[in-house]
RNA sequence: GGGGGCGUGGUGAAGUCUGGAGUUCACGCCGGCCUGUCAAGCCGGAGGUCGCGAGUUCAAAUCUCGUCGUCCCCGCCA
């Protein structure tokens, strides 16, 4: 008496015939029954895998009391299977446990779904019973695999003498770049934490604090609208260096990099992994954040037709703008096909797209060849190297309208399906700033990000380039670095350039740039979003099956029905009062009866 | 803020274009049979306010408008 008998001494997945003869006790959940009458099979699935447990109803009565998802503990002999009757599509499929004994510890009632990844059950169902779709197959590896890619991390890191620093997730507000998540003080009535986007000012300041190699598995916030590969919060590996620079950075980065595809595809990635300028890549892919596991490049035309009678082609050119094209291979497409292409061009914002179909005889057949002169046309299909059947697809227009265009289109006619692939690069070099539709100018990374020259930034700053880069993965950007400001007068420069004001940058970040005074050591630094890693080495369409309780695309967990009205004495306590719009639509919303 | 897709027993789908009895298929659920299955099989059964609300019509899952939910995309994401 008061022995207490273990529950399990085996994982179920791990039973191979070496077992063969062990008394092994597993504990897990029915997974599926197959009920002969006088025999009766079920899997018993714990987190290892699964185990066929064979039970003689005669000796065993409760072999027939299972259901769908109980969770039992099944005592029993391992045993070779009959010949004839091994599964080789299982991993335990030679063996199987002879059960003495079964104890049922807990029922279930009928399910939501089915718990297998054979049917696509409704996300919004999912998120519901995420526990229960947490216990499906793929689930489960993605999130073992992100367990893994985090402590594969970690152990490079710790290895490379990094040193992992918590940072508050309650901070200051800077209302620069994304919309900041708030949270109301308490003990400071009206006045507001925000939850930080990343550590970006605090880990600068480890730097400064002597912190010579820092990282850090760190959630983030952002009050954006979602998409499938955006949550208002997500992960982010941070890192950060003092007496540190870019090649530093990349190096590190793509060790950890490699550790993590080596732990989640079993693969050593080569290193270096490639690099390309922000210009170039802009000019062959159209995009910083190019696809590279197909080609289907960006060519310019501009030299072919500056002179040319038809006037959409060598107007476009000689207004500063470009004739650009993409051979997209042979496609297939009808003439209806082709047409959606041009609407779907319009609908980017472009005056058209030309298609253009590589004939038999070498020729260009489309609706605006009769415009182009014979040796415009063989220049063409020569700069494309057309084979019969190849489409070509040409913009003429402002050259940044068409680059985006055409990168869209190579996007969308030539990427590959699913992940199998993993093309990695850096993109560096980035522009100091981008120009906003209003013809402003916006930093193009975070506004401590070191420009190359602070001169050029000055006199040019269209032109000027940063010590910033990302790091892209099958046209997917998973994150961004560069060298930073370790110079408050070089700071305030970029401030001015910015257009932010000394008294308003004082406001702002005046406790940060004072840190600077004191003595800062050059650093740089980058940050990985693990969320779009883990899906992209998973497979996943969205990070948000690699996240184990997701929102949905308007912010709400169906499952704890968050986020919700607060008391009105929350309320109180913190100062805080609703619009009276706000309060009328939430009273209006509670007179519908539940 | 804008564009698009989807919503049909517990689950997944077909039916919607071209209106005519809640019809069909697979899984699950309930009952029965069955000693080698592994998505077990066979027989029988239950289960739906076709998201919700208006409108058109003799008649609406089907057509129209609105609304809610969800997904994808543009904007946004320094």
């Amino acid at each position: 008496m008061g022995e207490e008998q273990p529950l399990r001494t085996d994982y179920a997945g791990t039973l191979t015939s070496e077992r063969i003869g062990d008394q092994v006790r597993l504990a897990g959940w029915v997974d599926r029954r197959r009920d002969h009458g006088g025999v009766v099979f079920f899997d018993i699935r714990d987190a290892s895998g699964l185990a066929q447990v064979v039970v003689d109803p005669d000796q065993l009565p409760a072999g027939r009391d299972l259901k769908m998802e109980y969770t039992v503990t099944v005592g029993g002999e391992v045993r070779p299977r009959p010949e004839g009757t091994i599964n080789v599509d299982m991993a335990t499929g030679e063996v199987e446990v002879v059960a003495s004994d079964i104890r049922i510890l807990s029922t279930a009632e009928t399910l939501p779904f089915m718990i297998n990844d054979r049917v696509e059950v409704d996300e919004r169902l999912r998120l519901q019973y995420r526990y229960l779709d947490l216990r499906r197959p793929r689930m489960a590896a993605n999130l073992r695999a992100r367990s893994n890619a985090i402590r594969a991390m970690r152990e490079t890191l710790d290895e490379l003498g990094f040193l992992e620093v918590e940072t508050p997730t309650l901070i200051r507000s800077t209302p620069e770049g994304a919309r900041d998540m708030l949270v109301p003080s308490r003990l400071n009535k009206g006045s507001f934490y925000a939850l930080p986007q990343s550590p970006q000012l605090f880990k600068q300041l480890l730097m400064v604090g002597g912190v010579d190699r820092y990282y850090q598995i760190a959630r983030c916030y952002r009050d954006e609208d979602f998409r499938s590969d955006r949550q208002l919060e997500f992960t982010q590996l941070d890192i950060e260096g003092a007496f540190w620079g870019q090649d530093g950075v990349l190096e590190t980065l793509e060790q950890v990099i490699v550790a993590v595809v080596e732990q989640a595809r079993g693969v050593t990635i080569p290193r270096p992994f490639k690099r390309m300028t922000y210009a170039e890549s802009m000019a062959r892919y159209g995009t910083d954040k190019p696809d590279l596991r197909f080609g289907m490049e960006i060519t310019d035309l501009g030299d072919i037709f500056e002179d040319s009678d038809f006037k959409a082609f060598s107007g476009a050119v000689k207004g500063g703008g470009a004739v650009r094209g993409l051979n997209v291979g042979p496609l297939g497409l009808s003439r209806s096909g082709l047409d959606g292409l041009v609407a779907k061009a319009k609908e980017l914002g472009a005056k058209g797209l030309v298609w253009m179909v590589a004939e038999d005889d070498g020729s260009l057949r489309s609706p605006v060849a009769k415009f182009l002169t014979e040796s415009e046309l063989q220049r063409l299909g020569a700069r494309f190297a057309t084979t019969p059947g190849d489409i070509l697809l040409i913009a003429a227009d402002e050259t940044k309208l068409v680059g985006t265009l055409l990168g869209q289109l190579r996007v969308e006619l030539g990427r590959p399906k699913g992940h199998d692939e993993l093309a990695f690069l850096w993109v560096v070099d980035f522009p100091v700033f981008e120009e906003t539709e209003g013809g402003d100018l916006a930093p193009a990374h975070h506004p401590f990000t070191s420009p190359v020259s602070v001169t050029e930034m000055r006199d040019n700053p269209k032109a000027a380039v940063s010590k910033a880069y990302d790091l892209v993965l099958n046209g997917s950007e998973l994150g961004s670095g560069s060298v930073r400001i370790h110079d408050p007068e070089i700071q305030k420069q970029v401030f001015e350039v910015l257009g932010i004001s000394d008294e308003e940058a004082e406001s702002r970040f005046g406790w940060f740039i004072k840190a600077l005074r004191y003595g800062t050591p050059p650093h740089a630094g980058f940050a990985v979003g693990i969320d779009r890693l883990l899906a992209i080495l998973q497979g996943e369409q969205s990070i948000r099956d690699v996240i184990p309780f997701p929102k949905t695309q308007t912010g709400a967990d169906p499952m704890t029905e968050s986020p919700k009205p607060v008391d009105d004495f929350q309320l109180m306590e913190l100062g805080v009062n609703l619009r009276p719009e706000v309060r009328a639509a939430l009273d209006g919303s509670r007179e519908v009866p539940e």
